[in-house]
DNA sequence: CTCTTGTGCTACGTTTTTCGTAGCTATCGC
DNA sequence: GCGATAGCTACGAAAAACGTAGCACAAGAG
């Protein structure tokens, strides 16, 4: 008879590094949207999923568990929000909307 | 007899503002890692596998050409690299790096 | 030449994730 | 009560990712 099997995580990040844990998370499908989505302020569930090209409830949800158990985002009467930790990170991540931009001009 | 089906994709950023289509690729299982691990210079195909926690060849050989076709990374003889505007885009993520390290302290 | 080594990458069956839609529960104003 | 809005779950279908094996090619050694 077959042990239980070990029930390992398929999912990336064996090393525990902060930085591949931090990659492996945001490299979800829409963990970045979300995290940008909520830059300014709290929005809740179906605004951030009218925002977000109308992603499936289930995996918004998902993503948000994933996001909030990582302490990246947190709920609140308002609804949802980047915790202060997120909203630093949110901020690294603004100078992208710049470099898309200039990304999209040269490969027209 | 049915219609052959509209085909239409399945992947995100609808609206085409370069954020977007940024985000939505950045946001595929593998591309922000690939991105990374490239940061200082070129790695074989094996290598950059192996750095990435083994990372399934058929994904990481998708990723690659996506990431070509946008024009972030490139291949030589030395391997795979980052275009010049790709290592750009690796200078603005730099700071996760020390973002993701206080990340882990605090939530130690 | 053959043999080995290393390369990029494909093939393919299995597993996991994501999707789309419907709809449940709870709360609020009336 | 009613309707509107909220968060979220259920579930079958579709797509993506996985793990493993192995092909084709090139360069080097003998």
């Amino acid at each position: 008879m077959p042990k239980p099997a070990p029930r390992r995580h398929t999912r990336g990040s064996q090393s525990g590094r902060p930085i591949m844990v931090l990659l492996d998370l945001l490299g979800r499908r829409w963990a970045l949207r979300i995290l940008w989505e909520l830059r300014d302020g709290p929005l809740t569930f179906r605004a951030l999923r009218d925002r977000a090209d109308s992603v499936s409830p289930s995996v918004l949800n998902t993503r948000l568990r994933e996001l909030r158990d990582a302490g990246l985002v947190e709920m609140s009467n308002e609804g949802y929000s980047p915790t202060r930790d997120a909203a630093e990170l949110g901020e690294l991540l603004l100078p992208l909307d710049g470099w898309a931009k200039r990304w999209a001009q040269r490969r027209r």
